[in-house]
Formats: structure tokens, sequence, C-alpha cells
DNA sequence: CCAAAAGTGTTAAGAGTACACCCATGA
DNA sequence: TCATGGGTGTACTCTTAACACTTTTGG
């Protein structure tokens, strides 16, 4: 515990953050590097940490500066640490997963960042570093958490189609999910409380009734845990 | 990503190892401080990266020298970045996870540490820094690994009575368990084999055949994952 | 023969799964 | 009127949960 032989370690932390909509999919936040290394390619959004100020804050500060996100959801996901990994020396990453919902913002890229875009999970460029293993971590991890966890809120609009939170668990979940089933389930989790509105201008069909969500019963249910086995 | 502030900023890794003895129950794996800060408190085992060497070969190097563990399981848990968490300065902890059989060794204090003891999670003394919050947190961790992995492998003897099995989980998810039930539950998983062999000297009562892991089928379940609601 | 722990099966309730037809809307 | 997606129920299977008596051993 007590040698302290002198580090040539630095810490930066990146964000895996993901947002949904239903026409297209799951998609991941990333920005175009400015400068070496990997200059020009894609990476996750961060930086380093600096002296005073906590993780979380390190984070939240890269998010709004490199891209002008504010985020919704923040959790850490895990530190990556291969000597490696950096080409400028010994550098550790302690990785977060974020969740947003992107019709809330317009994405900006700032000084930082040549480009910031979202891109879809299946279809995702080349990253710089290790951050291709980072973003498998994180998609582990969305996809463990939504068997255990409610999850939405975070990512749909206020008011949504019941068939909006379905596609997007098919989408996590990488297969098709019966419609009755599935609405059971929900209903049975009691975390939706139905509005008298229907959708405005759908694309096709009949129009769906909106939902949102109970956010008393779905914190509650987020801290006690759930098994969602669909 | 790319201002490089100077980073007064230093890297440490702790452990907390989980063992079990079905007379006891899950201890983790104390040290006691020989200098500063904290000197002759309770603490984890644990110490500064050097700089070539990854986190898993920092913590497993720790483990040795401080008390003479060879671990068995170990896995990334969290990362404690609180800027007071240390007194020292700013210390990041990189939490490690870890399981083993007590029974398998003697543990062994060495120069780096006054005296290595297992402790009942269940009466833990005051621990340095931020210790107790890092203990809390593998508590959370391993209540929650037990309902989606089978675990017991890496904490039991190799040949063991199904009972030991079960007070594991009763001691881990800390309430009763229908004793037919579980066993039902674990034959349905098939990962016990059974041996013709019965428990030599039971301390009272009939004595109680023997069982091993299937360990092939152990390791696709804990790939595969479980849902173990029980 | 007594105390202690092991071994063992049934039933009822709830959850999961598979499956198809009609409805409301816009073009 | 057609195409598109929304809304809805039932039957079967499987899993879970509750529950108690008999057997084996050592003292």
């Amino acid at each position: 515990m007590d040698l302290e032989p002198k580090q040539n370690i630095r810490l930066c932390v990146d964000a895996v953050v993901f947002g949904y909509t239903a026409k297209e999919s799951i998609s991941v936040l990333l920005i175009k590097r400015t400068i070496p290394p990997f200059m020009h390619r894609w990476a996750l959004p961060g930086g380093f940490v600096i002296d005073g100020e906590t993780l979380e804050e390190a984070v939240t500060r890269e998010l709004e500066t490199e891209a002008g996100v504010h985020i919704n959801y923040l959790e850490q996901l895990y530190t990556f640490g291969q000597p490696e990994r950096d080409p400028r020396g010994r550098i550790i990453s302690i990785a977060y997963f974020g969740l947003v919902n992107p019709t809330n913002f317009k994405l900006a890229a700032s000084s930082d960042a040549e480009d910031a875009n979202w891109f879809d999970i299946k279809k995702l460029p080349d990253l710089a570093f290790d951050h291709s293993a980072i973003v498998e971590t994180a998609i582990k991890r969305l996809r463990a958490k939504i068997r255990y966890e409610p999850i939405g809120f975070e990512l749909l609009d206020q008011k949504f189609p019941i068939s909006d939170l379905e596609k997007l668990y098919e989408t996590v979940l990488d297969r098709p999910i019966d419609r009755r089933n599935f609405q059971k389930k929900i209903n049975h989790l009691g975390i939706l409380a139905g509005h008298n509105e229907k959708q405005k201008h759908p694309s096709a069909g009949r129009p769906a009734k909106l939902y949102s969500f109970n956010e008393e019963r779905y914190f509650q249910l987020k801290k006690e845990g759930i098994s969602f086995e669909i």
C-alpha cells in the first residue's frame, strides 16, 4: 500500500452515450478528433481529469464542451488500464455509460472536436484508441441492464406510443418480441400511465395511444430491480 | 480530450476478497496498516500501480505480498475517485472483487502489513479511507451476481455437501431458503456431480452425500447467465 | 433411544409463450 | 378500398412456492 513509486500515469474519462429514436435505432455519440494521435478519427467524447474535480464532473464537462450534450443519466462503466492502450504513454481511462434523448437538443461540435454525431451501434466507424472495446462493453451493459431494470425513461420522448418502447427493447435485445406479451408484461409492471391523446401524424396506419412513464413507480423498480425476461 | 493539464493524481488498486466457510460465514480479507495515514487501522489489501503493469497484475501482486493470498477469481468492481478520499492527496482507487477458498492456504501478513485476517461481513471493524464504502459496493455486487451466475466453485472445497452451498446462498442473500426447492433448482441447472462418498465427521446428524461442480457446465452457465430467483 | 441434520414429492398459483383477427387512419 | 400499423384474449406449459415426514448417524 505504501511504497510510493513515482508514477507516470495519467487519467482520463470517456463516455459512451446512447441515444434512441424509433425511426432510427440505438446510436452512440462520437466526436471527430482534431489533433493527434488518431487525428480525424472518430472517438468517444472524453478527456483528462482536472485535479480537483470528481470523475462525474469531468465526464459532464467534456460532454458539454465537446458535443453540447447535457447528459440525462450517467453511471460508471469500467476502467480501462492496459499499458499500451494509448500511444502517448500510460493513460488510464475511466469509462462512463450515459443515456439521453437525442431529440431534446442539437449536437454542437466545439473547438475540441471537428464534428460530433450519432452512429447506429450496428454501423460504427473504426474508432481511435481502444474505444471500440469500450463501446462493446457498454453495449453489453445495456443489454444486461434491460433484463433487471426498467429502461426507456431517459431515452424516449415524454409521451410516446408503446410501440416505441417495444422497438427499443427489440433493438437492444436484437430480436423480435411478441407485441401482446410485451404489453402484458409492461402493464403488469405498472410503469406506464396512459393519456387521452393519440399520436399526431403516424407515417401510416392507425394512430397510437400515447403513454408516459409513472416516474415514481419507474424509479422504485429501478432501485428494487426487476426480472424482465422477454 | 487533448488539453493536457499537469495532473497530480496517483493511482492505486484495492481488493475486496471474499472467503467462505460453512461453519463461519462470508468473510472479507483485511490487513492492518503499518504506516500512516490510518496507521494500525484495518484496510483493504492494495497499493499503488507500478508504471508498466496492468491493473490486474497490480492487484495480484499486492495480494500476494501483503497477505500471501493466491487469488482464485478476480473481476473489476468500481473506481473510486472522490477528490477527498485519501488525505495524502488525489488518489484514485480501482477496486477489484475477488473470491477464494480460505481453507486452501494460510494467511501470511508481510512487511507491508502488521496483520492479515478474515472478518465476517456482518462484523467488520472501522476501516481506513473510504474502504467501508468499497466493501459495501462489493457486497452488493456479490448479492447481484448470485442471481444471474452460478456461484460457489471459487469459494467451496472441491467436494462438499449440498447444505454448504445452500448456506452460502442463505448467507449471501441473508434469508432462509427452502431446502427442497433449492435442491430442485440446483439439480435442474445440472452443475453438480454426485460422488459415492459421504461427509466424514459431521458435527451431528446423518452424514451428507458429497458433490462437486461440473466445471464445464458451471463455466458455460457463467458465460450464458442464468436466472436464479430463489 | 434421543438429537441432529439429511433425504425426499406433491399441489396450487403465477408467469411465460404461442398465436390471429378486427380496427382506425391517410392516401 | 387499400395499405399500414394499432389494439386486444385465450389456452397451454413451465416455473415457483409452500409445505412435513422419514432416514441415518453419533452419543
